[in-house]
DNA sequence: CATATTTGTGGAAATTTTTTGCATTTCTTC
DNA sequence: GAAGAAATGCAAAAAATTTCCACAAATATG
């Protein structure tokens, strides 16, 4: 029966030994040995071989790692995709790490996707803790995550309604609510909102501070609001669709930055005005706010301040021993204002 | 096995037995034992304190990944820096490992940095070979690191004048002279040209190559060139210079695209209409050449590609025991026209 | 409430794995 | 072709790991 086959495999995983090294290799336990003991590298045809067989097989070196005892090693994995954000999430937690007694180690959820909660677990065994950000993952998952590591320090930079785990992710109902109190300062009372997909939690809590804000005034009015899905074009298409309606002095709130460039893309090539006609907010601070023109007011997130709180975290639950139980963390995000809300002087 | 490791202090080199977990935990080492080679792990207070102690002195588990015996495993290292370029890096590599039997993993060069040449021979004795993308080492640095591996699959992606090891980059050279080919075709006689940092040596064939087409031909001439340095405030500097040179219908090739989108957002400031008052093109090909106003026309390098041929190269090392002796692969580049170098019609 | 049963643990024996001493072979150098 | 150095295998010694057994504590059962 195949899944007996399968636990047996699991379970009985055979120790690598210097007499599997030696049967590959065909030389003596004896040499093997000493090839792996040997300090300084030597280059002999035979312990190439040596080395190279004992790479394949996966034997634990001994030359190689010696740990610092206080050290923590924490993995973050991650499916690696194209776009800014993998650098920044890379970048930042490599600069906190630094700053850490811990050490980070970048895991890629690649090749073992017939069940990455199992792949998971297993590497909980190795790492002293797990920070997880993996969008695709839903309730269940997380759930049989839960079960499968037991009282095992990790953490996901995902937020998630109702998370068995802990999270810690940035402060996105804050942002679109700083977004929709500067626009009122400005002096704009109609409002216009660019949503992103339904599935991206994060983005329907940006829309939500937004939106709260608008409500709890009651001069302020959402006047236009258009579905868009994150990407550039559905920014042309959100401005085709606020082309037809005519409406000016209106302060839109693009859920992402990607969308507003879309959007004012658009805007320019109709001839539009930018900040004159309207005003417009994005979100993610992405490098290209600068280099567009006009220069784009962002929300903007910090990673460094993120892996570190992160690392934080997983160094408290293991000097404590506690249990992640789906508490929530939230960053702080700030506003960079920038030509496309205002005037220069 | 989709993780990378970074490797830990490599020292006094001392074998951690179950003696040291089991002292380290205040139980005996047949506890030990037992709780490590459960297959089911269990919850109990005593287990747990046990894996932690396990992870935190580095013993090697057993239960952890079976590994496919013809498997070979990569280790791409790098220094995680922002920006697009290492998420497009990292993705290609990801994608290219995918579609071929080895594993690809990131190492990152971080914390020991001391000595990165010992770290990086430390590795290959890990992995079955080594891509390493450390634009900082020089030829001294590549001389130790060959000398101190010997015989081993390594691949540089830093072009580097006479290296010791095998190279693997994009034929930027041909970039460059494709430009100006392209531009030539154009109609255009009058070229400028924004260089990047002279220690780039990529940046440096890119210019060659954009100045040979331009000397191949007596109709051609270089009108301006201007010293920038990569980033989007040079690009701006670059205008404000060729602005005060007062020429028109010149074609202008800089040597990467944030270059370039400096100079447009200066000369769109500054009332200058492009392509009408100019033509340019940049280098790399980001997402952001499709979002910018114009849209940019560069040249696009394929990660893809350069991950699955870097792979190749590797596996061909390892199968034919063959050695890194300094031979350079280039991969085609390809020309993206936009608006920024020819009118809508 | 007394008595089985299960579970977790350490000590020590049994087993496995690794290292080392010694003899033999191979390769280099003069 | 001989001397010396380096590499290798065999077998013994040492070290590390697993298993067996006994005991104690917790839990279940009559």
């Amino acid at each position: 029966m195949d899944h007996f086959s399968l636990i047996k495999k699991a379970s009985k995983a055979l120790r690598v030994t210097l007499k599997h090294i030696a049967d590959d290799t065909g030389m003596s336990i004896a040499t093997v040995s000493r090839a792996l003991n040997r300090s300084k590298r030597k280059h002999t045809p035979s312990e190439e071989i040596i080395y190279a067989s004992a790479r394949k097989l996966g034997y634990p070196f001994i030359g190689g790692d010696t740990v610092d005892e206080d050290q923590l090693t924490v993995a973050l994995v991650t499916e690696v995709h194209e776009g800014e954000f993998y650098s920044s999430l890379f970048h930042g937690f490599y600069r906190a790490s630094k700053k850490t007694a811990s050490d980070v180690l970048f895991v890629n959820l690649a090749k073992h996707s017939d069940d990455p909660i199992e792949h998971i677990i297993n590497l909980s065994k190795k790492y002293s803790g797990i920070c997880l950000f993996l969008p695709n993952l839903d309730k269940i998952d997380y759930s049989r995550l839960k079960e499968g590591v037991g009282q095992y320090p990790i953490l996901s930079l995902t937020p998630m309604k109702n998370s068995k785990i802990d999270t810690i992710s940035f402060d996105s109902y804050s942002g679109g609510y700083m977004i929709a109190e500067y626009f009122d300062e400005l002096g704009y009372t109609k409002f216009g909102f660019i949503s992103g997909p339904p599935a991206a939690v994060d983005a329907v809590f940006r829309k939500n501070g937004f939106l709260d804000h608008i409500q709890e005034s009651n001069e302020l009015e959402l006047v236009w609001s258009f579905a868009g899905d994150f990407s550039l074009s559905s920014g042309k298409a959100a401005f085709n669709d606020f082309k037809n309606t005519g409406l000016k002095d209106i302060a839109i709130f693009g859920c992402n930055d990607h969308t507003c460039f879309g959007f004012m893309k658009g805007a320019i090539e109709n001839g539009y005005q930018i900040p004159d006609d309207f005003i417009i907010a994005g979100y993610d601070n992405l490098s290209f706010c600068k280099t567009f023109t006009p220069e784009l007011t962002s929300i903007a997130t910090d990673f460094y301040k993120l892996g570190k709180k992160a690392i934080r975290i997983i160094e408290n639950m293991v000097a404590e021993g506690s249990d992640s139980l789906g508490h929530k963390t939230m960053l702080p995000v700030e506003i960079k204002t920038r030509s496309s809300t205002y005037m220069d002087g």
